[in-house]
DNA sequence: GCAAAAGTGTTCCAGATACACCCATGT
DNA sequence: ACATGGGTGTATCTGGAACACTTTTGC
């Protein structure tokens, strides 16, 4: 059933960077693309905006249809529309910054995608259309909020360590952090609170278990 | 001449706000509404995105069309899709933040708008559409980055006083500086050099004029 | 000489950085 | 006992905030 309109209309999509922690890596999921254009590149997963969603509903409904992922965090990053970045026709792609915590669901590609898979943030392959730009754009911003932001703790998983915290930040800047300097921060920017366990593994000390505060702060 | 779908297609619109300084306000341009709906309603300038064209070129163009207007800086704000934010059709807008030094250039609407003129920032009449939070918006992010970007230097005119760019800080964030400290973090953000020249107007001692520097500090 | 606005410097506080030692556990 | 990683405190530096007096001009 066709739709007509009295002038042209851009197609409008949503394309979703989601990040994870996985293995102590910061890891961007990818769908290989099954179809031309791009057939068999990797991209970033999103689709077509339903008539009657919001964008933010159609990024949420993407991510899981294509996925069997269901985001913890979702925040619009920015609109990309130059008219040749689809050669298919005009498509403009509002862009979705996503954060999932380590082992929440099962990444499963549905009929869309012929796969789907986690891949290094900073060492991709090569990306279809201009979602290596989106990519990039994705991980400034992440990083720019770790500093004043609870947003990292959507990368954790419901207990942890500050330690592993300390870890998660340092893979997402890519540099160590100083571990008191760390603990002080954190603990100044009162996000997390501890549960009064502690985890032991290993032949050392335990570390603290902490749990995210319940008045979950603010990103903005 | 009509364009056919095989699924439906949203409409997209830029809308812009343009901020500038007029007599010392802080004010924002404003169309108002010709014909329904929120016909008679004050509106962000703003038009479809023709179908070759970028977002950016898009935002310029409509800027121009409607107002005459060449703004000297244009940065996309955030994207709103609300399904029900347009009662005619589903669209899609992405709005820019625009700055505009004062007395660059005359403001005319066109035949598309009954009219356009300046309203007070802080003070504006009932806006039609969503577009009270495009302009909250926009003011959040102007003001968050005025403490650290030269952004506010697209709203003054080629020479300035300190004094008048305190001012313009003022309007903005709506609270009073202090004039010695605004000075310092001004002169070491780097981004203005003195002409040399001074403007003597008043009964009191002239103050130096500066210029923005020539290579021009990114926003971002 | 006086009114009016421009220009300047110091003190203080808070947040960031740099840095080294003790603690709790497993083996 | 020792190896491993967890936990803590202090000195220093830097940037922001508070704050008052002198300078230059027009009248």
């Amino acid at each position: 059933m066709p739709y007509t309109y009295d002038h042209p209309h851009p197609a409008v999509t949503v394309d979703i960077v989601l990040f994870t922690l996985r293995g102590g890596h910061f890891e961007v999921l990818l769908i290989r693309r099954a179809q031309p254009p791009y057939e068999g590149l990797w991209a970033l997963p999103g689709g077509f905006v339903a008539i009657d969603e919001s964008l933010r509903r159609a990024a949420w409904r993407e991510l899981k249809e294509e996925t069997g992922v269901n985001a913890v965090y979702l925040e619009q990053l920015y609109t990309f529309g130059r008219p040749d970045r689809d050669p298919r026709e005009r498509v403009i792609s509002v862009a979705y910054l996503a954060l999932l915590p380590p082992g929440t669901a099962r990444v499963t590609a549905d009929s869309d995608a012929a796969e789907a898979d986690w891949w290094p943030a900073n060492d991709l392959p090569a990306l279809a259309f201009d979602h290596e730009r989106i990519v990039a754009k994705a991980i400034g911003r992440l990083r720019g909020r770790l500093g004043y932001s609870s947003m990292a703790l959507q990368l954790m998983p419901a207990e942890f360590t500050l330690p592993e915290l300390q870890a998660a930040y340092e893979a997402i800047l890519g540099e160590p952090q100083d571990r008191r300097n760390f603990r002080k921060k954190i603990l100044s920017l009162d996000i997390v609170e501890p549960t009064g366990q502690t985890s032991r593994r290993g032949a050392h000390r335990p570390a603290r278990l902490y749990r995210a505060c319940d008045r979950n702060v603010r990103y903005w």
